[in-house]
DNA sequence: CCATTGACTTAAG
DNA sequence: CCTTAAGCCAATG
């Protein structure tokens, strides 16, 4: 593996932010990367995501897409198991996608303003 | 090193 | 919200 520390700071941020949203809640990757910094790179966001969907500590599932389509839940061990949280979380989820988005949406640039 | 891909977003129509 | 086009940047081939 790598030994050094390069990009993964960039990494870390996303994890720490997800980390920080609220049961209940969901936020965008370009939320994220916003609040990073990066608006543009949303991608990344996915990516880093892609790295983190197996640690426990980081809740990837209230990550969505800024439809509020449930986009990872493929690349979970168990996709079904992304709406099945949300849902008893208290988000209102169908067909992959969450209902009543903007209700449950939560911004880490408006809500970690402070 | 260049090309392609990807858990995305924004803008314009 | 749909489509098309372009931007974004790390990882992979």
């Amino acid at each position: 593996m790598n030994y050094s520390k390069k990009t993964t700071n960039f990494f870390e941020d996303v994890y720490d932010v997800v980390r920080l949203i609220p049961p209940g809640k969901v936020t965008s990757y370009g939320a994220i990367a916003k609040y990073l910094g990066s608006s543009g790179s949303s991608r990344m966001v996915g990516w880093a995501m892609n790295a983190a969907h197996n640690l426990d500590d980081v809740p990837a599932y209230r990550v969505v897409n800024r439809t509020g389509l449930l986009t990872g839940r493929n690349h979970f061990d168990n996709p079904y198991k992304m709406e099945e949280m949300l849902v008893k979380e208290g988000v209102s989820v169908n067909e992959n996608q969450v209902t009543n988005f903007s209700k449950h949406y939560w911004d880490p640039s408006i809500e970690l303003a402070l």
